[in-house]
DNA sequence: CCATTCCTTGACCGCTCGGTCAAGAATGCC
DNA sequence: GGCATTCTTGACCGAGCGGTCAAGGAATGG
């Protein structure tokens, strides 16, 4: 499965057979098929368990941290140093959302993530310390801001997680225009 | 050939057959490969032309406004426009980025867009209007929230475009503290 | 009214794909 | 050992793909 993975993030998901999969593995074709129902199958597999996994680091990340402005700031920096180590999953991510078959799979574990988000930025609203505004629009632009910076300088440049994390939060928090 | 986008969007590239194509079309197959010569090389037209009547819009829209702060403003409000009349081509872009044959077809005109951006925002920076800061990981995360709110609110969920754009231009210029 | 060029057709080709399956290996259990 | 169950193989299949091309209509110019 993670073969597989890396196959369908450095060539993409149709172009790339089952047949290559299997061959790359050194197994014939019935292995596959006896532990997978077919090859999509196998690709919501793959997302799920990136999704899970991604989450899973994010909360542990974020512990039990009382300030839901440094909750973020948490977030956004697990979320930068795990797509750095997992560059194909973000790839796989990226094409699955314009997919209409695999859209629906990615959509659950987004939801997940933006509800997680927008959690804490309403808390945020609430204390006064986020400025008040749509809480879902604050936290799309956030995603925003993160999947595009990471995508660019992360996955792209190979810039360290840890900067890019910290422009990222900086310009969250702070806009063009800052302070 | 915009008939071909629309189906490349609905369906998908690898999905949508040149036969698909040319049947919805009326026409035989011969004509198809008359005019292109594969659908490969169809679909970066469709790109290239995107490309070129967003950037034209955007450049019309901002004019010769001298405040840079306000032509990054006209600049979102314009492509918040754009994409809400021509969603079927965003998808495309989207598509478009996850393929390695499309990707440099795309970057091209990217960073002709980033390249525009981030020519404002160090003007910005030079006048003070703008915080100092890296310009071109302003110029990504900018790029970042007006594509990421674009994509959630108006393609997904059909939000007026004005209404987004001011969303994000907010975020944009304040972020999350605000003043 | 023919000749030439431009345009259009759709049957056809070679190829690759996802998926199947009869035929074994390997393993475990008595 | 004998038998059943679990796994593994790779040749094979039908389908669908992008792309070709011989054939023929339609316009144009002389």
């Amino acid at each position: 499965m993670d073969f597989a993975a890396h196959r369908f993030a450095d060539n993409g998901y149709h172009p790339t057979s089952v047949a290559e999969i299997v061959q790359g593995l050194g197994v014939g074709k019935g292995v596959f098929y006896w532990y997978f129902p077919s090859k999509e199958e196998l690709f919501v597999e793959i997302l799920r368990e990136a999704q899970r996994d991604l989450r899973r680091i994010q909360q542990q990340a974020i512990g039990d941290q009382p300030d839901p402005v440094q909750r973020i700031e948490l977030g956004i920096l697990a979320t930068m140093a795990w797509l750095d180590e997992h560059r194909h999953l973000s790839v796989l991510f990226e094409f699955a959302a314009t997919e209409d078959r695999f859209a629906p799979a990615l959509s659950r574990g987004r939801e997940v993530a933006v509800g997680d988000l927008a959690r804490h930025i309403k808390e945020g609203i609430v204390e006064g310390r986020i400025r008040d505004s749509d809480p879902l629009v604050l936290t799309y632009a956030v995603l925003g801001v993160v999947n595009h910076l990471a995508r660019t300088f992360i996955i792209e440049r190979g810039d360290p997680p840890e900067q890019v994390a910290n422009a990222a939060i900086a310009f969250c928090l702070r806009g063009l225009l800052g302070r």
